[in-house]
DNA sequence: AAGAAAATGATATACGTCTATCAAAAATGA
DNA sequence: TCATTTTTGATAGACGTATATCATTTTCTT
């Protein structure tokens, strides 16, 4: 009943411990006709390694960091928190996972944060990135010390990372555009769209993935050209002011981040307001949508996202394939399929 | 930089290794002032015990069961599925996954099942319930064996489980709902609703969170009452037929399964047909998601359903607390937001 | 066939914890 | 104070794997 070990493999093969060893580790120097009587006994037997073992033996422990934009952005501050959270539940699996803020936004600090990486000894990094060339320089450098390197949020250049973690950006944009077509009801309409700025690729991915569905399968409806808002809420705030006393806009998108300030002015216009999309639940965005201030957030989940980080390093780190994981797609809210509020029950467990 | 060990521990208290180990598993004869002084030793190291070696020395493996219905349902093989999937990449940490067949939806086969549990070593169990009080003794001896007992998908009687592992069917209802009535565009409507059975308590709790909604914030849509299907896909067929002929129908809405029943209907009908929600993504609705034969998908999720199953038995069984997950929502999916497809392309790394 | 090279076997130690045993020391009761 | 109970210490074996060493056997060269 019991599984069997390396020592069951190596008398089923015909061959003592060590060489069983030598093949299951590819140690080399061992004959082929070894190597193939030791794996035969391994898929006979169904043996499998026993890593509660090998990484007792090994003392392996998994040092991660992670490289995240400093500030105090509703979004990361959830990123981070998960982080927390996360990390304190693996230590028990010999995981340590360490925050390191980088100045937002800026090419030069995130090169020189990834050159500081190199003066310690981390076995995987993930990196809410930026696409500039100026990355995979330093990236590489990392990669070559054995670092294992995820794209976390926003991707890093493609070749420089094993892996990126984060939602489709033109998917939750299409999306975002399904709904505000859906809402219409075969109607046509005017809609205002918001974004931080159009650099940001996945501000730029998600209005062309709106646009794209809109022009395609709701034409009757009309997008307007994006308002820059730098992300700062302020922003949004006075712009909303001026677009919502125009005649006729029937729905407003914001892709970017700011939000409190859109619902600020959304706030006080209490007749017939736009239908209302925005990205990323954080606290102001989910009390809105109770308060029926919005209709829709697209969320990418970062709690999904960060379980999903901390896996995918331990496997690139393993050099074994991945467990079975949620997919990652943008998901939709209303105000009838929240999650219970992790900030203020953090730790509530499941059961009775 | 290497975390401290028990050992390690023992002497910052200035005690032997037995003792902490002593305070450590409570094992009792053990001096207040030594629990002291190990507790404190515990805490100011930061001392977590090394599950792995812990785990190695008990030999401890996880056994646990998966009470599924029997059947072909297109949901309950997707189950099926991340079950096997799931415990296949768990096997190298000691974790068997059975899935035990049970007559589908039938108390006196499930209570049967229940019953050959008592004879089976298992350390944990998920299945998917009935709410009725004759399972209540049965469950009640197992859990006196010490068995974890989870409720999966669809609750047990509240009492003889530690916790229930599915979506909140009432807030999948109203999802569905706010879709309907969002579709509409402030026109009114007429929508026809399918169900299983109203004896299923997940079907009655779908509609009723749908009515809910759409009498408090859409009364210019009438809601028909349900017709009933059994599930199956002939019948839904047949009645959708019927159906599609009426004027006036703006949305149809099934809250069980038979939806490829419902699918065939539409195909023949090119004109405008009414907007179309289901639950559950499996090959047949996803396929007609893309033909545009349908507008909606609720789904619930199954893959992070059983993720979550493993991790909460394995933490029952462990008595320790729940590590992050993700939490369980309605998800609804569009066209545009669909997950890669899980049947084509099991096993796909995320990497490049 | 002799010598070199390659492959194999036997074995020991370590990883951190659990479990058990036995002897020794300390606290308690009368 | 002596006997009893409670608490403590010391230690050893086991879990399954990783890693290393050294001696021995097999295979290859020419």
């Amino acid at each position: 009943m019991t599984s069997p070990t390396l020592s069951d493999v190596a008398r089923a093969a015909g061959v003592s411990y060590a060489t069983a060893d030598r093949v299951i580790n590819n140690r080399g120097n061992v004959a082929e006709k070894s190597i193939a009587k030791v794996r035969e006994a391994v898929t006979s037997l169904g043996y499998v390694r026993n890593v509660a073992a090998a990484n007792l033996s090994r003392g392996r422990i998994y040092r991660l960091a992670f490289l995240i934009p400093r500030g105090s952005n509703a979004f990361f501050n959830r990123i981070r928190q998960h982080i927390d959270h996360a990390a304190a539940h693996q230590a028990s699996e010999r995981v340590t996972a360490e925050v390191i803020e980088v100045a937002a936004f800026a090419v030069e600090g995130l090169q020189d944060s990834i050159l500081a990486l190199l003066e310690r000894d981390f076995d995987g990094v993930a990196i809410v990135g930026l696409q500039s060339a100026a990355l995979e320089a330093p990236l590489a450098e990392l990669r070559a010390k054995g670092v294992a390197v995820v794209g976390l949020v926003s991707d890093l250049p493609h070749a420089a990372r094993a892996a990126y973690i984060g939602i489709d950006n033109i998917a939750a944009g299409r999306t975002a555009g399904r709904m505000v077509g859906l809402a219409h009801g075969g109607q046509g309409g005017k809609v205002q769209t918001f974004a931080g700025s159009l650099n940001a690729r996945d501000h730029a991915e998600r209005l062309a993935g709106f646009r794209e569905v809109l022009s395609a399968d709701f034409p009757q409806i009309t997008v307007l050209d994006p308002i820059m808002t730098k992300d700062e809420a302020q922003v949004l705030q006075a712009q909303m002011q001026k677009v919502l006393s125009q005649q006729g806009l029937t729905a407003i998108y914001n892709v970017g981040a700011g939000n409190s300030g859109l619902i600020a002015a959304l706030d006080g216009d209490q007749g017939t307001r736009p239908f209302c999309v925005v990205h990323e639940l954080v606290a102001h965005s989910r009390q809105a949508l109770m308060a029926r201030q919005i209709d829709l957030v697209i969320d990418q989940r970062p709690d999904v996202e960060i379980n999903r980080a901390f896996t995918v390093l331990r496997a690139l780190i393993d050099a074994k394939d991945l467990p079975p994981m949620p997919d990652l797609v943008p998901t939709v809210y209303v105000r009838d399929n929240l999650p219970a509020d992790t900030l203020t029950d953090k730790m509530k467990a499941q059961d009775t």
